[in-house]
DNA sequence: CATCATATTTTGTGATCACAAAATAGTAAA
DNA sequence: TTTACTATTTTGTGATCACAAAATATGATG
């Protein structure tokens, strides 16, 4: 953690969003967080333009940030950023991978497996993304991790809030054992195509959850 | 123009350094840009901090933030994220384009013409930017129009600094009226391989007056 | 009781000040 | 002349205060 406030700030409110803490639409106010972390409002304030800034919250014109709904055109939209980006990111990594990688995301997956088996939610979602992240942050092009960054941290709230209490498909893992299976015999399109399929299968996944809790609110 | 001073004083440095006033590597204090401005160091502050999380200005760890320093490795990794996310925006935007917006169209593809013989530079760069980012606007993605609007703001001071006084090829406009015409059959994959077609012609022309100045230098 | 005008509170913005760390200048010793 | 140490200046960060605009509460009027 760096040494200036705002850093951590920063890291505390983007944690909270990650973890869901917080509802769609609801305000962050300067006031209320810097009471809460005890710091003066100006550090919050930093931390708040910086994730306005990044497109994670929403700022209208003179007021306070919010937090962005998520609709099925506004996840749609992201969707299909991310296919092309990440799509990309996983057929320049492959021929870049070494053995340490290799053993790594095998063991995501293995993670994963058993995650599922017993319905750990949690576990599920933090071997998911130590997979997806460590394989693009392969890919040699930090301007394509940076734009692929982005875009999960404007996910990233749904994300956990609507998996929580879920149940897991049985089918969440098929794509990512493809995927490594291509990966390890150095099979970049394949590779690409199998993280495409996976993608396109979790996206409809969070769709039917996403429906759900709109259709029950 | 906002009525706050943060965001007036956002749009200053950034078009100044779309104006390539600032040399690459200089670092921008916050007491001397406030003084010229007339302003406390507060606005400018937060506008600086705004560029960094956007990517066009790097900061250093507690430390000034300074003006990227242009290479040919980073250049190509933008490129090889631009030709995805504006490919994708062109193919999507060739269906659904009315008749004022061909005219638009249609009347930059002319206005670059005029400006390359008459070897009128910015009135060349003027034309090409109103002609792919009106396209790129009516992909129907605001995620994905984001997302490359980043990518430009991140060129944009190397872009006009290196282009100026510099010599415009002839063919600078061919792949535009492909495109254009393209476009204008509703041709969504022949537009975009057009458009690549021009974005790999003029990055290659970029690259060289990048190697012509980094030699001089 | 509903609706609109007014008063109070809330909240983001910008200025000024204090402080610590980094950069620079200055000085002395080898 | 070069190098290492010290003192001064520069510069970003964070706190407190003042202010204006927006949101909310309050009260009057139909």
């Amino acid at each position: 953690m760096a040494d200036n406030l705002q850093e951590q700030l920063y890291q505390n409110i983007r944690s909270g969003l990650l973890a869901g803490r917080f509802q769609p639409g609801q305000r962050l106010k300067i006031r209320d967080l810097a009471a809460e972390w005890g710091t003066s409002p100006m550090p919050v304030r930093a931390a708040l333009q910086r994730l306005v800034a990044e497109g994670v919250l929403e700022g209208e014109q003179q007021r306070s940030v919010r937090v962005p709904s998520m609709t099925r055109e506004r996840y749609e939209n992201i969707f299909q950023v991310r296919l092309a980006l990440e799509g990309m990111a996983v057929e320049l990594a492959t021929p870049r991978l070494d053995s340490a990688d290799l053993a790594l995301l095998r063991d995501c997956v293995q993670r994963m497996d058993t995650a599922i088996e017993r319905r750990q939610v949690q576990d599920y979602l933090n071997a998911n993304s130590q997979f997806h992240l460590h394989l693009y942050g392969a890919c040699g092009n930090p301007v394509l991790l940076r734009s692929i960054e982005a875009l999960w941290l404007q996910i990233g709230p749904f994300f956990n809030r609507l998996f929580t209490g879920a149940d897991l498909s049985l089918r969440l893992n098929d794509f990512h054992e493809d995927a490594f299976a291509a990966i390890e015999a150095g099979d970049a399109k394949g590779a690409r195509q199998a993280m495409e399929q996976d993608l396109l299968y979790f996206a409809r996944f969070l769709l039917n959850l996403l429906a759900l809790e709109q259709g029950e609110v």
